[in-house]
RNA sequence: GCCGGGAUAGGGUAGCUUGGUUAUCCUAGGGGACUGUGGAUCCCUUGACUCGGGUUCAAAUCUCGGUCCCGGCCCCA
């Protein structure tokens, strides 16, 4: 037997239906947004990637050489292929530009709870605009989206990198040493930052003021404590959040995500049940497209980690019924079998979903697969009824049945 | 990449410590009892020891390795 690789799974219909169901939730309220959708291919040339994440992403990317000798990757993620669409083909659209996608992107890496080789991604960029308003946006639309999907437990959290950036640069920390003093402190690890910064000659005081500020996290009260331009951005980000009804976040200085193109505003959200694997959704304001060819252009984007929300969800308890179908049609006896398959087509042709015994199954055993299938309706199709060009309408959950004029089907079962 | 726990019909399980008939039970699938009415009952039937090597007269059981899953670490764009 042939298991699937490790890492990727196979979605049966139950599951498919009810991740269909809530990607178009997602796509839903993209749409409320303005945000449109886009797609990319799933494998790009590697370069895009390394560009964007530098050569350690490597070891972690699904790459190979193609026959023509191509250095090519699966994608990681999609904000670069979106960028790269951007550049390519969209820097001259008006401004701004509202994308999102939706879709599958591998990574090599060791599976656990919530984390998979292939994995599902719904983000979105809005490139072109650097505003408070155009991060409110981006938050609005993220934290809507976990409120479609009804996701009870989970934590918002926004902060700022290029406040953190620019006073660790001040204190004299090499730039191209910035991600290793960054990197502890995402995880607060002070101790641990205190010798490499005062390798660098960070000063104590310093090194005090900027893990104070990695600390500065709560209501939006605690940007008093932020001088400068990037309290008060973040102030007027808060205010637009606030008008658009998204109150329930918090300040995270301390939030500093992983890659060196975010710029300014960066946010989190996170599932506490999910144990290791928490973060649902990431993202913040950057600029790439230069990386790519292109001019710079700021951007603002964020992904959501579709099957980690799902995850969450189902923790919390929330399930998703598979619809079934309208009706399914049966014949009494062999006989009716073709008159079965033209009221099977009559409802087809209404647009109703509609299925048929083909396996000559006797009627206690088709209504029973009927059953099974979630059918609303069982069409009984039998000799007495049709003399009058009826059959017999039953209703699967009360078991009330009719006689109904076929010609009248589709009207009695859509209303 | 590191540490630890696992894997028995489609799903859920017993058996493994102490090797020994035809591998347990529930559920599910197919057929029948029921000749024009499902979700009940009964009967028949389908279907599994993760894979490979080793020890042994004999391995689901002991042992080694691979694969996959789970918890955690690293990483997490």
């Amino acid at each position: 037997m042939i298991q699937c690789p490790r890492g990727t799974r196979d979605f049966l219909p139950d599951e498919m239906e009810k991740r269909r169901f809530y990607e178009n939730k997602l796509r839903h309220t993209a749409g409320t947004f303005g945000f449109r959708e886009i797609e990319t291919p799933i494998f790009e040339d590697a370069e895009l990637f390394i560009l964007r994440s530098g050569p350690n992403v490597l070891k972690e990317l699904y790459a190979f050489k193609d026959k023509g000798d191509r250095e090519i990757a699966l994608r990681p993620e999609m904000t670069a292929p979106a960028i790269r669409m951007f550049v390519n083909n969209m820097s001259n659209e008006p401004k701004p530009i509202k994308i999102f996608y939706f879709g599958q992107c591998f990574r090599y890496e060791r599976p656990q709870s919530g984390r998979y080789r292939e994995f599902f991604q719904f983000g979105a960029e809005l490139i072109g605009s650097a505003t408070p308003e155009t991060d409110a946006e981006v938050i609005s639309m993220a934290a809507s989206m976990i409120k479609a999907l009804g996701l009870k437990e989970y934590k918002f959290r926004i902060g700022h990198i290029g406040v953190l950036r620019q006073r660790i640069a001040d204190a004299g920390v090499p730039a191209d040493r910035a991600a290793e003093v960054l990197q502890k402190l995402d995880k607060k690890l002070y101790d641990e930052a205190r010798p490499i910064m005062a390798d660098m000659g960070v000063t104590d005081e310093a090194m005090e003021d900027i893990f104070a500020l990695t600390e500065t996290v709560g209501g939006v009260e605690v940007l008093d404590r932020v001088p400068g331009d990037v309290g008060d951005y973040l102030r007027q980000v808060v205010g637009f959040l606030n008008a658009m009804g998204v109150v329930d976040v918090e300040i995270d200085l301390g939030v500093v995500r992983g890659l060196d193109y975010y710029t300014g505003m960066v946010f989190e959200a996170e599932a506490p049940s999910l144990g290791a694997e928490k973060q649902i959704c990431g993202g913040g304001s950057y600029t790439l497209s230069e990386l790519f060819g292109g001019e710079k252009v700021f951007s603002t984007g964020f992904a959501i980690g579709f099957d980690r929300i799902l995850l969450a969800m189902e923790k919390e308890g929330q399930v998703y019924e598979p619809k079934g179908i309208d009706a399914y049609v049966l014949s009494v006896s062999e006989d009716m079998r073709l008159k079965a398959a033209e009221v099977v087509a009559s409802l087809r042709a209404a647009d109703i979903s509609a299925d048929v015994d083909i396996m000559g199954r006797k009627m206690a055993k088709a209504l029973k697969y009927a059953s099974s299938i979630k059918a609303r309706y069982a069409i009984i199709v039998g000799a007495k009824e049709m003399e009058d060009g009826c059959v017999t309408l039953r209703d699967m959950s009360t078991g009330d049945q009719e006689l109904v004029k076929v010609e009248d089907l589709p009207a009695r079962i859509l209303g």
